[in-house]
DNA sequence: GCTCACTTGTTTAACTTTCAAGAAGAGGGC
DNA sequence: GCCCTCTTCTTGAAAGTTAAACAAGTGAGC
């Protein structure tokens, strides 16, 4: 068989000590932040944080308004679990649907003025908490380092449209 | 009114440009990340990354057994969901109860040898999906980095006992 | 115009996580 | 022993997420 695909336990190259130990620190250290900004935002804002980055998103968008598919991209979220966090920001008052007028098939999703205000009001608290979280304990070198790094990794794992990691079929 | 608790849209330091960037680029990795390993081990083993750590916690514990309250913390997440984890571990036949025999109140988490095989069997695939989506794209002067910030940012996090983060009264 | 493959967004059910409440035992002080 | 408080773990309901299936619309090719 010359072209295995899974890995097998005798050919896998395993973590050294060093990669254990760094890939643990990232684990723990993620896992502990998103828990702290969930927390944090479901107190003030009384939503999970994936929600409140829906409410960002539609903020800086032209007219506070995006198509559904545009703005699950742009949260990273798939369009069914976009469709259920829309469905209850719009019970909160948040969010508006509106159909798109060049494509019946789509919809756009739309920041109410209230939406806007519970934004505007609890933004501080975040941004407090995530410089607190965050930026304060990191120097600049370690700021521009963990920027640089989290392009890269990001950048490998973009959703690939097809035959992308296949180059002989480009 | 002296010791304002909440930041206000006035008083914010809100985050500059080149933060901005670090803070979407941390986060967009994280998601991609985190999500592309979740669908690894939901295809590949059957179950989701978190649960996976709680195999991985079990097999190196001494007799690959462990209390509720320790596996929860040494996988950073709280009681309740661990009972939730490991009803369906049990239900899979990876993970058994017992009673402590020094407390009885007591649970031990246990590895079944059947849990053992799945982790020998898709520890190879997962080890490798880490390498590639993570150490293959950063250089080793980037990984030290990312090892030291997150060491840092954990540190930071770490769910602290009463008064830790009240210096006068320690 | 018609067809066919693809896109868009929603829905359902199964599963996971959170939150609040509670049963049961441990352990110190008296 | 008895009381009181704290710890341990579980439970049930509500909330959130996922995967698969589906209705509706688009658009290219003929």
């Amino acid at each position: 068989m010359v072209h295995m695909k899974t890995a097998s336990a005798e050919d896998t190259r395993w973590l050294t000590d060093e990669e254990q130990r760094t890939w643990r620190a990232y684990m723990h250290a993620v896992t502990l932040l998103e828990d702290h900004l969930d927390r944090q935002l479901q107190r003030d804002a009384g939503m999970p944080h994936v929600y409140y980055g829906l409410l960002v998103q539609l903020a800086e968008a032209p007219c506070r308004r995006l198509r559904m598919t545009e703005l699950a991209m742009r949260a990273k979220i798939t369009r069914s679990r976009l469709s259920h966090a829309v469905a209850r920001l719009e019970k909160n008052g948040w969010v508006r649907r509106e159909d798109c007028p060049s494509d019946k098939r789509g919809q756009l999703a739309v920041l109410t003025d209230e939406g806007y205000e519970v934004l505007a009001r609890t933004a501080p608290g975040h941004v407090a908490a995530v410089r607190q979280a965050l930026f304060d304990r990191l120097t600049p070198e370690q700021q521009k380092s963990l920027g640089e790094i989290m392009t890269i990794l990001a950048e490998g794992l973009q959703p690939k449209e097809a035959g992308a990691d296949l180059p002989w079929l480009r």
